[in-house]
DNA sequence: ACGCCCACCTGGAGGC
DNA sequence: TGCCTCCAGGTGGGCG
């Protein structure tokens, strides 16, 4: 369920039942994630006292009191499922609980992932910002300083589609292939235009899509959050509509477009956009 | 350097 | 029911 917004609203869920609390037990029941899982992960982690969870792109970082970083990436299907004591012990693990991590508040927490992309790492505080897999990462699209000619600086000179552009965590992360979706189509943009050709206004109209798009999941992931107290893994993608993604043969949702949505397959992967309004 | 393709792995949906 | 094919929200390695 990973992108962004996902990501973000599970580091808020995570953060009032692990900030703060004592891993006093990790289980590894297998180790060949997309990146082996550590070794002697569990002599690593239990003990140690979780200081703070922050985010980088689609990453998890939880912070330890050791100066060592807990990196997490939920991949495509990664799930952080919260249980109580009493629902832990009522819920047996099943197949793909890769990591069941305890706290000294009886909280259980299970990193589950049917397909295995995620991944989990230690790291030095230090040397996180440096580590390979953040090296090539592009700004955060929610920052302040990711303005229209923040991106458009980024497309210029670039001759892949617009749509593989925002895909690239080069560009900017957090973007998959939903959001990328959803932030052209309120843009006005078309999957298939070339990158370099989105400067100026272009760029605003979408960098101002990309940050509405975000901040509206994570509102409404926040609201799912309150209702399940808990990030229990089920929450799934939060607009329970997207505009156009997943939406072929669909009219077009703009009122004054008699348009249909349109499925194209873009190095791979499926776009979704009305031809009609997005140019 | 860049852009594209594929593989990694499992499960769910739909067709026959 | 079963078997087959296609598809899925991410990423990085290898290729031309």
């Amino acid at each position: 369920m990973p992108e962004l917004p996902e990501v973000e609203t599970v580091r808020r869920g995570l953060i009032p039942r692990l900030v703060g609390h004592r891993i006093v037990r990790l289980l590894q029941r297998r180790r060949d994630l997309r990146v082996p899982l550590p070794r002697n992960f569990a002599a690593r982690v239990e003990g140690r006292t979780v200081q703070a969870i922050d985010r980088r792109a689609k990453y998890l970082l939880i912070r330890l009191d050791d100066g060592q970083t807990l990196i997490a990436h939920l991949g495509m299907s990664g799930r952080m499922v919260l249980h109580d004591a009493k629902s832990a012990a009522a819920q047996p693990l099943g197949r793909h609980d890769h990591v069941v991590i305890e706290t000294d508040s009886g909280w259980q927490l299970r990193f589950n992932d049917a397909r295995r992309f995620g991944l989990m790492l230690l790291v030095a505080n230090e040397a996180v910002a440096s580590h390979k897999l953040f090296k090539g990462l592009g700004p955060e699209p929610l920052d302040d300083s990711f303005d229209g000619p923040a991106l458009a600086a980024r497309l210029k000179g670039r001759r892949t589609p617009i749509k593989a552009a925002l895909l690239d965590q080069r560009t900017l992360v957090g973007i998959g292939n939903i959001y990328a979706c959803e932030s052209l189509f309120l843009a006005g943009i078309s999957p298939r235009r070339s990158a370099h050709t989105v400067q100026g206004e272009r760029a605003e109209r979408l960098v101002a899509a990309l940050k509405e798009v975000l901040l509206r999941s994570i509102d409404d992931g926040g609201s799912t959050l309150r209702d399940h107290m808990q990030p229990d893994g089920e929450l799934g993608y939060f607009q329970t509509r997207f505009k156009v993604y997943d939406r072929e043969g669909a009219p077009c949702p703009t009122v004054t477009c008699s348009g249909t949505v349109r499925r194209v397959a873009q190095s791979g992967r499926s776009s979704f956009y009305c031809a009609r309004c997005q140019r």
